[in-house]
DNA sequence: TTTCATGCAAATGATTTGCATAGTC
DNA sequence: GACTATGCAAATCATTTGCATGAAA
């Protein structure tokens, strides 16, 4: 992993819990929140605390290993191998689509154009309902 | 103000906490955060508890009176006759621009056709840079 | 005079921080 | 052995909640 060699670059040391903390985010498509990387790290080895892994969760972004983003107001995190793109999250299933990186590349040319105003749309949560829950019945509660 | 009669007609009260934070939101023009709400109501008549501005936000959500979205995981409130539009906010001088509100709705339908994705883009928060913070030299830190 | 609303204080829940100890290089 | 990382506990910070009192209708 390239991350490896980054932190050893940086005089940072190789832990097992970065390791594993690296792996987990490695072997997952899409996007983890921190609770749930919390879990997983916890369950694979208990004791790990949640300090530890908030912090080499900033450490890894950092380094730009990972990309963060927020989905109400809780951390969400992805592998930098990935690339930049964005994900439609479903408000009913918490289904997630992965989308393209240039899906927002035409608001980003309106807003330059229109205001001169330099957007940064690289990871973006976009809210609503996939298909599936869309046939679902929707109670008026 | 037709919140007040929204009031009315479900039975809730017109008490004068109310009055001032419809007062408040109805000023504004752009979006205030819960912060600024409780800032500003508390400068014109101190004592006012932040359990009452966060209760009454929620119920002027409710209503449909305000919208609520959210900067950074913080609450943020327009009054709902400004309609629904998108905000371009500086990371650097926090300015806001307004923008229209079919904005993203190339996007919406991009996702609807590809994916059956129905989003949810009604008040979006776009981070980036405004024109002027652009032409600030940006320290490499 | 009966709801509904407020104030207060304490709870929440995700994230952060200080500090002593332990592990990596 | 030096310096970094971890675990633990306590601190933050925005927001929420329970409960007794106070105010609209």
């Amino acid at each position: 992993m390239s991350c490896t060699i980054t932190l050893k670059e940086k005089g940072l040391k190789l832990t097992p819990q970065r390791r594993l903390i690296l792996e987990i985010i490695h072997d997952s498509e899409g996007h983890l929140t921190a609770e749930e990387i919390i879990e997983y790290v916890q369950t694979r080895v208990p004791g790990v605390n949640k300090s530890t892994i908030y912090r080499t969760l900033e450490l890894l972004e950092g380094l730009d290993c990972v990309f963060r983003s927020e989905i109400s107001g809780r951390h969400v995190y992805h592998h930098a191998e990935e690339g930049h793109h964005h994900h439609a999250v479903c408000r009913s299933c918490g289904k997630t689509i992965d989308c393209d990186e240039d899906l927002f590349s035409s608001i980003e040319r309106t807003l330059e154009s229109k205001f001169g105003f330099h957007a940064d749309l690289h990871h973006m949560v976009i809210p609503g309902l996939c298909r599936n829950c869309q046939q679902k019945v929707q109670p008026a509660k």
